[in-house]
DNA sequence: TTTTGACATTAGCGTTTCTAATGCTATCAT
DNA sequence: ATGATAGCATTAGAAACGCTAATGTCAAAA
C-alpha cells in the first residue's frame, strides 16, 4: 500500500528523490522500492533513459488505477475511524500564471488555516501544461482561463475578471472614464501571444467592436507585458486585478473598456472515469472553499464576446 | 495490501487459523498482523470475545470497502499485466442444500478444466444464511430458490426445476402417469419445514387446487424427506432432478404432477455500491459458466402459481 | 466441570528493507 | 566538444520488521 503511494509520488513528480524525501526515505530506497514493484508486476513502469523521468504506457494506466485506489483507501480508512471530521492528505493545484499568485496565495493560506489536516500544493505552469497534468494525473485540479470542456477534462465555472485598458500613467487615454474600442485605433498596442485563449478572444473582442490597434509586442505572459507597457508608450488591455498594485504605486493607470470585456476562470479536472469520484475529499473541500471565497465580492454578469 | 487480503479472508471465515492456514502462514502470524492492522486503523475490527469469531461495525465498513479494493487492484494489476487472459482468484459460493450438490459439483469441475487460474469454492447452508452470507461480504454469490428481490441482493434466474410426486414404489399413486392436486386429499404427505419458502409455495399450490393432505412431518432438508418418503407410506413433492438416483434404483418412484409445478433457482449476490462493479472478473466468469451450463437442456416455460 | 478448539503473547530468529557510499548517465552550460 | 550537475542504479552493512514455535488464556460444548 505505501509502495503505491510512493509510486503515485514518483509518477506525479517524475523523481524518485523528491518522492523519497516526501515519505522520509532514501533516493536509493525509492529506487529499490520501484525496481521491485516492477518486478511484481512483470512490467517496467519508468522510462529512465530520459531525464524529466517519464512514465511508460503500462506506468500510465498504473497510475491511474492507483490513484483512484489510494483515494478509495483514504475514504474507507477514515469511515472506520469513525472520522467524520476533516479529511487529510494533499492536493495538487495546477494553474496558469496569470491566475493570480496573490489571488491563489491568499485562498491557499486562508484553506489550510481552517482545514490544517490537509496540504495544497499549487504549481503554476503554460496553460497547455495545466491541461496536460490535470489529463496525466499529475494534479488533482487544474485553474485556467476561458476553460474549455475539452475532451478528457471536466470544467467548473469558477469567476470572471474584468478586462482593463492598461497604460502608462501619463497616456492620453488614461485622461477618459472610460475607453471604447474604437479609441484604440492606431494606438500602438502590447498583447499576449497568439496561442493563449485569452489573445485570441481580445482580438476577437477588437474585431467586432471594428478596433484596428497596432501590435506591437506579443508575450507570453503578464508581467513581461506589464513592463514593456510600463516603459513605451504602448496600451495593453489586461485583467485589472493583476494591475491593482502597479496603479496604486502609479507606475501604471488603468482604465475600464466600455462595453466590458470579461476573461473567464475556471476550474478543470478529469471527469470521474467508471465510477469514480471526481475528486478526493481533500479536492473536494478545497474546490468548495475555492468557488466560495475565489469568486469576486459581487460578480458582475458575464458578458459574452461573440466568438 | 497483502494485510487487507488475509484481513478479508479472516473477516470472510470468522477465523484466524483457517485463514492463516490459506495463506501459508501460522495462526500466530494472523494475530499479530491483524492486531498492528487494528492499531494502525486505530479501531478494533474483531469481537474476539465470542467463539465463531465475529466483526464489530467497523469491522464490517471495513470488510465491504476491502473486498472493493482487492477486487479492483487485481483489475488493474491484470490490466497492466497486459493479461487479456483469465482472471486469476477464488469465486465463493453459497448455496441452499438442495441446490444439488451433484449438479454444482459438475459444473464447478467443468468451470476450473476451462479457467484452471480460477479457484471456486461452494459452500451449503440453509436459505437464510445464504442470504446473510452474500450481504455480508462472506461470498461472491448465492444460489437460492424462490429468490426474492429481497433488500440488500440483486437476483438472476437461473432455472426452474419441475416438481414430481415421490413416494414408495409400491404407493397406489406411482401407478399413474400423471397425478392431480385433488388426488392427494387426505394421503399422508411429508412436506418442507414451513419456514422454507419452497413449503410456503407447495401449500399454496395444493390449497389453490383444492387439494388437502394430511401433512405427517415436516424436515428442513430434501435428504431427510427422502429418506421419509423411502421408509412410510407417505408421499412428498421434491425436484424431480433431486430423486433421479433413488428412481432408478427402485428406492422411490416419482410421478408427474398435473398442472405442473416448479420451483425456480436463482443467483443472488449483492448489488453494487455506487461505483463498484457487482462481480469481481472471476466471479462474473463463473455466473457466466453457470447460466450457460446450469439451465435446464429444454426449460419449459415458467409457470407461475399464484400467491 | 472438564475438554476442546481457537486466539493472544512472548522470545528468538530470519528475511526484508532501509541507509550510506559510490558509480553511471542524461542534460545543460560554456 | 567538454565539463558540470543532477538524478538514478547498485552495493554492502545495519536496522527493522514479520514469522515461527511454544505457551498461556478463554469461550463453547459435553
Amino acid at each position: 500500500m505505501q509502495t503505491l503511494r510512493l509510486f503515485s509520488d514518483v509518477a506525479r513528480r517524475h523523481s524518485f528523490s523528491e518522492a523519497a524525501k516526501l515519505h522520509g526515505i532514501t533516493q536509493s530506497a525509492a529506487s529499490q522500492r520501484m525496481s521491485s514493484l516492477e518486478k511484481r508486476l512483470g512490467v517496467t513502469l519508468f522510462d529512465r533513459s530520459v531525464r524529466p523521468l517519464a512514465l511508460t504506457e503500462a506506468g500510465e494506466i498504473f497510475l491511474a488505477g492507483c490513484s483512484e485506489l489510494l483515494e478509495q483507501y483514504d475514504r474507507l480508512q477514515r469511515r472506520v475511524m469513525g472520522l467524520g471530521g476533516d479529511p487529510s492528505g494533499s492536493v495538487r493545484v495546477s494553474a496558469i500564471y496569470s491566475a493570480g499568485i496573490d489571488l491563489l496565495e491568499r485562498i491557499r493560506i486562508g484553506f489550510v488555516a481552517a482545514h490544517s489536516t490537509v496540504n495544497v500544493e499549487i504549481h503554476y505552469q503554460h496553460p497547455e501544461k495545466v491541461y496536460q497534468s490535470v489529463r496525466e494525473h499529475e494534479c488533482d485540479l487544474g485553474i485556467v482561463s476561458y476553460p474549455q470542456r475539452w475532451r478528457q477534462v471536466g470544467v467548473i465555472p469558477l469567476r470572471d475578471e474584468v478586462m482593463a485598458l492598461v497604460a502608462q500613467p501619463g497616456h492620453p487615454l488614461t485622461r477618459r472614464a472610460s475607453v471604447r474600442p474604437t479609441d484604440l485605433n492606431g494606438v500602438r498596442m502590447v498583447n499576449f501571444d497568439p496561442h493563449l485563449p485569452v489573445a485570441r478572444h481580445i482580438r476577437s473582442y477588437l474585431r467586432h467592436h471594428g478596433a484596428e490597434p497596432i501590435v506591437e509586442h506579443q508575450f507570453d505572459n503578464i508581467d513581461t507585458i506589464k513592463n514593456a507597457v510600463a516603459s513605451t508608450d504602448g496600451v495593453a488591455i489586461l485583467p485589472r486585478r493583476t494591475v491593482m498594485q502597479e496603479v496604486e504605486m502609479g507606475v501604471l493607470a488603468a482604465v475600464a473598456l466600455e462595453p466590458q470585456l470579461v476573461r473567464p476562470l475556471g476550474i478543470i479536472f478529469r471527469p470521474p472515469q467508471r465510477g469514480s469520484e471526481p475528486f478526493g475529499d481533500a479536492a473536494r473541500l478545497f474546490v468548495e472553499y475555492l468557488i466560495e471565497h475565489g469568486r469576486l465580492p459581487a460578480t458582475r454578469l458575464r458578458q459574452e464576446v461573440p466568438a
